[in-house]
DNA sequence: ACAACTTGTGCAATCGATTGAAATATTTTT
DNA sequence: AAAAATATTTCAATCGATTGCACAAGTTGT
């Protein structure tokens, strides 16, 4: 049984089974008989409180369970502590490793996370958007939906004043800071590594043309082509293939031309496996007949066999990086218009499916 | 160039690039002479407000660009609209599965999520509750880290009125509700299974016998195996294998008995997937000389080669579950102390490394 | 002994939205 | 045209913590 004194002449007692109202600075100062706002000081050893009056304060905040009421502090101060977090969907590998690197950062500095997902619409992310603007989130990270194609909602973010990060999926056409991988480094080392093998006939499956992350892969697959001075044949580029039921698909109509590939750089894992279970399904030995290269680095890649080879993106290391971005953006708030672009190199993780040399 | 009228007597003039200023119901008010009040109640659609002034006010509001403050907004009311999530880690498929499930539920309820990780440790779960607490968060949902085994945080929890809802990893020693797999089925149906095609000597692999969902998982095999007459032979039952390492491990030791198991059950399809390598490696057949069952049904397993059976958890459904069972008590909150136990069904899914009958 | 600090605490405003009750305006009724 | 009923709007308090400023008591210096 806990006894409250909040309007002296108005007693309550509260059953501890009740929901018992919140314990304030208001009836700590009360019970001790001073200020509320000396209360307050005190509990956050303001140098001006007595240490005698601090130690009562603590001690009896202690023994009522007193938990300061972050809504009302964050109203006051004009600050949440807290970060909005927009990816297109939760439970896709990268994202929640990205998010699991980011939060182990920023938990540390005292922030939390509030987490939104798209499921890669745009109508989903503007409203995302608008709703973490209004819970005062005191920054935003993104990776963009794949069906985003117009920015103003990002600006509504930034002329509320509120630091804006990309990561991964980033645009150009918003001035803000941005942790990317280099996907055409990643790209190009996939191809270059395959020509390396001995690959002579190169296909690639590409993603959505309007992600950069998918064009720069893209981008480095052509480049690595040139510069060993590799003929770059259209019909070897299929479009739009990351899913393993696409690349399954994709894979079939490559293995119908008359002059097939002996190698695949997807710009997806689930394609290339989508690939790989066609050519399996079909007799072609990997990577003899056909080399694959992935990219990401799924969980499965390592798991399946032949191993896929894979662009690793250090996705844990991507969320550290937007984390540290993040915490430095905060602190020079509102005061200087950083932009900053961080730019982590990929790995190329070689398994079996590609490696013909021992 | 936008101007605002806070005191009439001291206008500002903000520049476009400048941090605006969060535009209030007051500067409405302000600039339509009228009340905040009947701004507040036109915003609403509060219905003694005449329907012109509602007009005038949305038409402002949108003008310039209004939006809620919502952290004003929650202390005033008492809410948050956002619930606090707890979990060991955020980018382990299973948890990011249940909280996409969670988010599409709740976010269309109008619900925001708060989410923490706790890494499987017991500090860092007992700060985080308090963390959520302090946001004063309307509800929080909770699966057990691997380190809990006082549960007194809880307690804090109920004691502020906060509606608890455990999933997956939950706890008796608590009353609140949950929502849970029947491990023990899963369990059983997989050793039942495994019976059926023929397997007499079926070892276990066991996880971390306090978390009850891993205690079940081996009632069920020893629920199976005795309705079924076959002996339990402890010798056959290795405890605390969890991971694709131990697994391995595990699993040579088994096979270095004088009388090897013709079958594993694990409880986790990482240990599985450890016995699995352990045995291709070492030239035994899978399923003819050792059948295998995982759990979880991870990704990974209908990738591999041979594909994993596995005990599918329906975790997407988890996540609903948990989402209509806390938006109903958030819904009596707090009136009624309803405690209800949701245990899901799983499935087992049926892959080659099980099969031994076509 | 008196000015000049230092130390410790309280007062009251503030953040922005919400809401019960009171006040004013408008319409309807008699 | 006065009374009654209804429709709108405003007032003022509230949520709980924070903070600039004022004030009182105690110290130091000359």
């Amino acid at each position: 049984m806990v006894l409250l004194s909040k309007n002296t002449n108005n007693f309550k007692y509260i059953n501890s089974k009740m929901k018992s109202p919140q314990v304030t600075i208001h009836d700590i100062a009360k019970i001790l008989k001073i200020s509320a706002s000396t209360v307050s000081r005190a509990l956050s050893d303001h140098p001006r409180i007595s240490t005698d009056t601090k130690k009562k304060v603590k001690a009896l905040a202690k023994k009522l369970g007193y938990q300061p009421n972050i809504v009302a502090s964050n109203l006051r101060v004009g600050k949440t502590n807290t970060v909005g977090i927009v990816v297109p969907r939760i439970n896709r590998n990268f994202f929640s490793n990205v998010i699991g690197g980011f939060e182990e950062v920023v938990s540390n500095a005292g922030y939390r996370m509030m987490i939104t997902q798209t499921n890669e619409t745009y109508n989903k992310e503007v409203e995302n958007i608008k709703a973490l603007i209004n819970a005062r989130v005191d920054g935003i990270i993104i990776s963009l939906s794949a069906g985003t194609k117009a920015y103003n909602h990002f600006k509504l973010v930034q002329r509320n004043g509120i630091p804006l990060i990309f990561f991964d999926r980033a645009t150009d056409k918003i001035e803000s800071s941005k942790v990317v991988i280099d996907d055409l480094d990643g790209g190009y080392s996939a191809v270059n590594h395959l020509i390396s093998q001995g690959c002579k006939k190169i296909a690639h499956f590409a993603g959505p043309e309007h992600l950069i992350i998918y064009s720069n892969r893209k981008k480095g697959y052509l480049n690595a082509l040139k510069k060993r001075n590799i003929d770059i044949r259209d019909d070897y580029i299929v479009n739009d293939i990351i899913t393993k039921d696409t690349g399954f698909d994709a894979c079939r109509h490559l293995m119908g031309l008359k002059d097939k590939p002996d190698a695949i750089f997807a710009a997806s894992d689930f394609s290339a496996l989508g690939a790989m279970v066609y050519l399996k399904e079909n007799g072609y030995k990997i990577p003899d007949d056909v080399a694959l290269v992935g990219f990401a680095n799924e969980p499965f890649t390592s798991l399946i066999e032949p191993g896929l080879t894979s662009v690793d993106q250090h996705s844990n290391e991507i969320g550290i990086e937007v984390a540290k971005l993040f915490l430095d953006e905060v602190k020079h708030t509102p005061a200087s218009k950083i932009c900053r672009d961080i730019i982590i190199k990929p790995d190329l993780i070689i398994r079996k499916s590609s490696r013909k040399k021992t």
